[in-house]
DNA sequence: ATATTTTACTTGTAAATACAAGTTGCGATG
DNA sequence: CATCGCAACTTGTATTTACAAGTAAAATAT
């Protein structure tokens, strides 16, 4: 546990308890110089700490007032979905690998822009679909770089997030990335998958997402049957 | 200019410079410690300008290796659009007025939650539609509550943002927001304004905007035509 | 009682300083 | 000549201190 900076540590903990429900929505948190005492530590430390969690959008800092606590979102891999009707409760939620990881060369007709050594190392390629409540929501597949990421086509991914497996094996955290969105009529393959009415049309997101590793980026291209539910986001 | 942080000045300066093509993609700003002895601040206000263009995607930092700048979007209004075939000029932007502004009352089916002071205000209403070279992109009403914004049903609203007439003139800023992603198949009234084709989807957008006066927030619906363009977002 | 002022809190901005940790290129060493 | 290691950079983390500015409630004056 040494080496996690202080103020990360300080994060951990009150993200924790905001997602416990320790705080109600509109609540104030400890102020900064409370948690100094509480903590041990000084305030810049402590307000690093807290840029973070106002980064998340779960808390708002209002001068001379305090830090407003806001409620959680729940989250679909680093995919923010509501649902009309009622939230997504996670353990309703289930992943099918329609294909395992495997080793590819990348397609010719990739949407992103790739680096030399991208290039080079060729991809590691997966597909899902993931459901809510037994019905499809959406189908999503997977372009890696195939650079230091051994063994990864033997490991099981059910219910296990791929972000999850990356940060745990690999140490590879998604700090950011770049999507394009539109709303499509899918093909016969993704109405098949996603059980669509004819006519249906489904969102469609093409996202590279930024890591830790400076070069190695992870493609998604999503399918997001959004009837019943909505993509939602914080900013 | 005094009252304005001196670590939002040099964070003015350096977005500017970035903006404006000083730096190639993938060049290195200068040092934090340069950025200190060339504008007489210390290095923590300095992290500070920087850590703003971070947020807004326009430098990524490397441990030991500096302030990397990354190419820059356009926007229109907080909407990022990437073109398919060509890039956006704003040049060739047109804004058309479909409503100004006029005081409502809240619709009764209104997708938002309102605040007490907020429902008993009343609303601001606007309707607009937006075109690139001739071609309606998208269409998007507007609510905001009628809190301290004097003579705004007056103000001319041609080829201005409504963003930047609340900044300017009311000292309102936008700091975040919350949204809900859709794709639909329009009723006949988007049809028609957006020139559709029938069956054609749209993109579907619904926004919380959360602004620097507490309890004061902006509304939108918005409807896109995500054929040629796609809504672009980095994160 | 009501309105105003004061006070005690909150977060925001800023300086000066120190060391840790990652990156890169130069130079000594084999 | 190739390689390793060191030195000189870079950003990351953390402390300490000070004052400014916004908020809200208590104290005071009207």
């Amino acid at each position: 546990m040494n080496g996690v900076p202080q103020y990360r540590k300080l994060y951990k903990i009150l993200r924790k308890h905001i997602l416990e429900g320790m705080y109600a929505e509109g609540d104030l948190l400890p102020s900064e110089n409370e948690l100094c005492s509480i903590h041990g530590i000084t305030r810049p430390t402590v307000r690093q700490a807290l840029e973070e969690l106002v980064k998340d959008g779960l808390i708002l800092k209002r001068q001379g007032k305090g830090s407003i606590v806001r409620k959680p979102l729940r989250n679909i891999g680093i995919l923010s979905v509501a649902g009309t009707a009622s939230a997504i409760g996670h353990s309703y939620l289930k992943t099918a690998i329609l294909q395992k990881p495997v080793v590819k060369s990348w397609p010719e007709d990739f949407p992103f822009e790739l680096s030399e050594t991208e290039n080079e190392a060729g991809c590691i390629y997966m597909e899902r679909l993931r459901y809510v409540n037994e019905i499809p929501l959406f189908y999503d597949i997977n372009h890696l770089p195939n650079l230091n990421i051994p063994r990864i086509t033997r490991r099981s991914f059910e219910n296990k997030s791929l972000f999850d497996i990356l940060r745990s094996h690999y140490q590879i955290e998604i700090k950011g990335g770049e999507q394009k969105l539109k709303a499509i009529l899918p093909d016969e393959r993704i109405i098949n998958l996603l059980k669509l009415q004819p006519g249906q049309p489904v969102l469609y997101l093409e996202r590279k997402l930024r890591t830790n590793r400076e070069g190695f980026h992870v493609y998604s291209t999503i399918w997001f049957n959004s009837e019943k539910h909505a993509i939602f986001g914080s900013f």
